[in-house]
DNA sequence: TTAGAATTCAAACAAACGTTTGACCGATTC
DNA sequence: GAATCGGTCAAACGTTTGTTTGAATTCTAA
C-alpha cells in the first residue's frame, strides 16, 4: 500500500488533533522540528503516542499541519487586505506603508489572538523560516509563493524607480528582519527590558520595526554606494 | 572524574582536529545541529568515530569549537577596524556607513577566504543564530557581547538623536536581516538566478544589504509611524 | 441490539543516536 | 629494549527515535 489514509473529522477525531496541534506547536516552537520527539508531544497533549501516525501520518506532516493551520488563514487575510487596500487607493498607487501595513495588520492579529497560538506560532514561523531541513524549505516557499508574488507586485508599483533585482533583494531584507524578529527569543526578552509596559504583546515590536524597514525600502538607488572598503581591505 | 582531559596540540592531534572541524563546518551548515551525526562528520571526515569525543569532549563541544574557529578572529577584527576607522575620523564622530563598513568588511573577507570556510561558514553562523537550542544562544551571546557593545556606542555616537531604546531595536533588526541573509539558501540562489556575474560570492549581496540598513538605521524618528491599521482592524 | 467502522491503547519494532571502553599502534623517553 | 604516553580503532554501551501492529474500546448506524 501506498501513502495511508487520514482519517475524516469526526468530532472525536477533530479533538484529539487539535490537541496534538496546539501541543507540537509550543513544542516545535520551544525546541524546533528535529530536537522535539513525538514522546514529548504525544504526552503534552495527553493522548497515546500512535495518535500522531494515526491522524496525521508522520511527523513531517504533523509539522506542514502545524503550520498550515495558522498560515494559511493569515497569508489569505494578508492579500484581501492588500486587494481592499488598492480598490480604496484607486487609481493612485498604494503606498509603502499600507503595503507592508498589509502584511504586518493580520500577523499582529495573530499575535493578540491567544485562541489562534498567539505569539508562540510566530515565533515557531520564524524558526521554520531559518530551518535547513529541506521539506521546511520546500513547503514554505510553496505556501508563500502566491502571497510573495502578489506583494511584490505592489511595492514594484510604489516604487516604481527601483529596478526589479533590486527590488527583490530589499524585499529579501524585509523577510529577513520579519522572520528573525519574530523567532527572537531574545527580541521579547528586550522588550520587557526596555519597556516593561509593552511586555508580552508583539504589536510593539512590529510598530518599531515597520519604519525601519520602510526607510530601507525607500533607500535611494546607490550608483555605488561604498561601504568604504577600498582603504582597508 | 569531573569534565575530561582534551589532549595538547601534537601534530598528529592537529591534522585530525582540523579534519572533524572542516566536516562538520560543512555538515552542520548544511543539515544543522540536531540533524548533523557525529557519524555523518567522521564519516565524511575520514576519522574514527570516536576521534570528536576524545579530541573536543563531546558534540556540544565540538560545534563551539567550529564556531569559535572562524568567530573570534572575526569579531576581533571588527573590534580593531571599527577602533581605526575612529581614530582616523577623529575628533569627528564616525558616520553609519563607516561602522556597518567595520562590520562588514572582516565578513567579506572571510566570505571570500576559501581557507577560512569561506561562504560556508557565514552560513552557518546565520544558521546558529536561529536555532533554539539553548546552549548554542547562550554561547554566541557571549561571543558577541563585547563587540556588539562596542558597535552599539559607536551608533550612538553617529545617531545621537535616537534614544537608546530605539537604537537597541535597531540594531537587533539589522542583525536580523544581516544573519538571515547570510544563512540564505534561497539567497545565494537568488543571486544567481538574478545577475549571474555575481553568482558564487557573498559580496555583492553584502553590498545590496548595506544601503538598506543604513537607510533604516537613520529613519526619522517616529512619533506615531502609523502602520494605519485604525479602520483595518 | 447487533454488525461494523473508527479510534485508542500498550507493546514492540528496527534503526540511529552520543558516548564509553579496552585493546592496539607508533613514537618518545628513560 | 622495556616502559610510557598520545592517539587510533572496532565494538559495544544504554537510550531514544519514528513508526507499526493487533487487540481492546468506543462510537455509529441499521
Amino acid at each position: 500500500m501506498r501513502g495511508k489514509v487520514i482519517p475524516f473529522d469526526t468530532p472525536r477525531s477533530a479533538a484529539t488533533q487539535e490537541k496534538i496541534l496546539d501541543a507540537a506547536e509550543a513544542l516545535f516552537m520551544e525546541h524546533g522540528f528535529e530536537a522535539t520527539s513525538l514522546r514529548q508531544i504525544t504526552a503534552a497533549a495527553g493522548v497515546n503516542l500512535a495518535a500522531v501516525n494515526y491522524h496525521f501520518g508522520s511527523k513531517e506532516e504533523l509539522f506542514q499541519a502545524v503550520l498550515t493551520r495558522r498560515l494559511d488563514p493569515m497569508n489569505q487575510e494578508r492579500v484581501a487586505l492588500l486587494t481592499r487596500f488598492e480598490r480604496e487607493a484607486a487609481p493612485r498607487p498604494l503606498s509603502c506603508e499600507k503595503i507592508l501595513g498589509a502584511m504586518f495588520i493580520p500577523a499582529l492579529r495573530l499575535a493578540r489572538d491567544p485562541r489562534r497560538g498567539g505569539k508562540n506560532f510566530l515565533r515557531l514561523l520564524g524558526r521554520a523560516y531559518a530551518d535547513p531541513a529541506p521539506f521546511i524549505r520546500h513547503f514554505l516557499t510553496e505556501q508563500y509563493a502566491v502571497m510573495i508574488a502578489r506583494f511584490k507586485a505592489a511595492f514594484g508599483r510604489a516604487l516604481p524607480h527601483l529596478p526589479k533585482k533590486e527590488l527583490s533583494w530589499r524585499l529579501h531584507f524585509v523577510m529577513g528582519a520579519l522572520s528573525y524578529t519574530l523567532a527572537g527569543t531574545d527580541a521579547l526578552k528586550l522588550i520587557a527590558a526596555l519597556n516593561p509596559r509593552d511586555s508580552g504583546n508583539d504589536e510593539a515590536l512590529l510598530r518599531r520595526l515597520a519604519p525601519f524597514l520602510i526607510a530601507g525600502l525607500k533607500a535611494p538607488l546607490s550608483q555605488d554606494d561604498e561601504i568604504d572598503g577600498e582603504n582597508a581591505v
